[in-house]
DNA sequence: GTTTTTATCAACGACATGGTTGAATAGTAG
DNA sequence: CTACTATTCAACCATGTCGTTGATAAAAAC
């Protein structure tokens, strides 16, 4: 994943608005006056937050006479968290492989 | 995880200069002058965007004479991935039922 | 006690974000 | 053909982000 997909996707995630709709849409596709509804700005303004959830590739669209509903796109996900854990997990060996060290050193000591 | 947090989190990693220094903490803790040698940017600058990490949670920091080193936090991180998963995992879920409900509903028409 | 190192604070400018309203487009329904 | 529904485009404004430079603070080293 590029490093522009990462920004946008992290970007995307970074506003709680569209946060709540990655919550709606995992649980179906909806349409975007249908993500517009629990919120009290305009559908103009929900467009747009679908279309950065878009660009980030974080969901998708598809076509339904004049609706075009929201999907999310999982494996986008997936790979934010593949991203994250991979720094995560390699920290976590890094404070074990320390802690090994530290351990022997001691041992060396009396 | 607050709303607050998470936005900040998720903003704090949606720049590819943090995300570089996410990386290098992930190796060991780092001072301001040493996460700032690989970029052409000015210490201060450097300086700001570890203050956006350490406010977003996801290091913390400590003090060795005029330095103050930075540490990654890792529980932030995992609370990050924990937040994704839960959604992607939910629309998993969901997508399964989905294509269980449009089995059965075949088997019936024959 | 002056100089050096490490880091932060403050003010500024360029640009992006998130909202608004008003107009336009695409498709459905009468 | 007209009217309604769903969505987007365009222009605008307020605020926030990311970088800069210059000044300041705190601890160390000489």
């Amino acid at each position: 994943m590029s490093d522009d997909r990462l920004d946008r996707a992290f970007m995307a995630l970074a506003d709680p608005v569209r946060r709540a709709m990655i919550a709606r849409l995992s649980r179906g596709p909806a349409t975007v006056n249908e993500l517009a509804e629990p919120f009290a700005i305009s559908v103009q303004a929900v467009s747009k937050h679908v279309q950065v959830l878009e660009t980030a590739g974080l969901v998708t669209r598809s076509r339904d006479a004049q609706r075009r509903p929201v999907h999310l796109a999982p494996a986008a996900l997936e790979e934010l968290t593949g991203w994250i854990d991979g720094y995560r997990i390699a920290h976590e060996q890094q404070f074990r492989r320390l802690d090994a060290l530290l351990q022997t050193q001691k041992e060396k000591e009396s």
